[in-house]
DNA sequence: CTCCATTGATTAGCTATGCAACTATATGCG
DNA sequence: CGCATATAGTTGCATAGCTAATCAATGGAG
């Protein structure tokens, strides 16, 4: 009945690959939003909760639950900065710094087999796409 | 930093696109699920729950919840089938059918503006390719 | 120097979604 | 018939997301 509408096709598929990521992480039990917080943090240690949210894009006060939440099972930990009192930078914990590589690699094995599953043009075409998309809305 | 993940920039373009849609049905007072709730009821009067839920592509825990909402809104009714006590048909009420050509106008003009502004042949490309990518995930 | 506007982060309150467990009704087998 | 299994819908509990309002620290204008 939506056959054509990108707002539902989008969102539909969204839900979908929720499913598929979930399966990835549940090793690590990490929800993927977890899983995505952890990775970019891990990627960049220190970055402030306005640099989280702008690499997630999500809203702040997202960010400041992801990382509640990563902080109370000992993943992550906020420092104060010295130059500015309001700011506070994110710091991965030794434990989240041993799963890193796992935990990048159980992403790129989905990805993988996703390509496969969908063929390696599709699937980056779609990506590209995507971005593209995002960029000129609203 | 994850500029090449499906399910990265799918979820995000998803929330971009839950904004738009926001704003198109605000003067409804619905909210993006509220209305292609009451789209999908609207289209086809006395679908079942699971009917619906197949229609949207969410879980029937999730359409109860849905219609419960409508349904105290003045804006969707149940009523017991004659041939299984264990299904309820929901129905639209007139106040939903006074709104239903403004409502699918509203999501009309949407799609339209849209378009113009990805280009027509970008948005139905994509459109397909998201439904294709949903039908080959688990 | 003081006050006000700005800015980083947090909190409050809400929606949508899912899974798992439950209720109630059907249905089919022995 | 009567019980066991299957099915439609609901409920409980949890997550992630958003906006708006708040708190606290900065920093600039006068």
């Amino acid at each position: 009945m939506f056959d054509h509408c990108l707002y539902f096709n989008t969102t539909a598929l969204a839900r979908q690959l929720e499913r598929v990521w979930t399966e990835a992480f549940k090793p690590f039990e990490l929800t993927p939003s977890q899983a995505f917080t952890l990775r970019a943090v891990l990627e960049k240690p220190g970055m402030l909760h306005s640099e989280l949210a702008d690499t997630l894009k999500i809203a702040r006060a997202t960010a400041t639950r992801a990382v509640d939440g990563l902080a109370a099972r000992g993943l992550l930990e906020r420092r104060a900065t010295k130059r500015d009192g309001r700011e506070w930078e994110i710091h991965p914990t030794p434990a989240a710094v041993a799963i890193k590589d796992a935990l990048n690699d159980a992403s790129g094995a989905v990805t993988k087999r996703l390509k496969q599953d969908l063929g390696d043009g599709v699937f980056g075409d779609f990506v590209q796409q995507a971005r593209s998309i995002t960029g000129k809305l609203p």
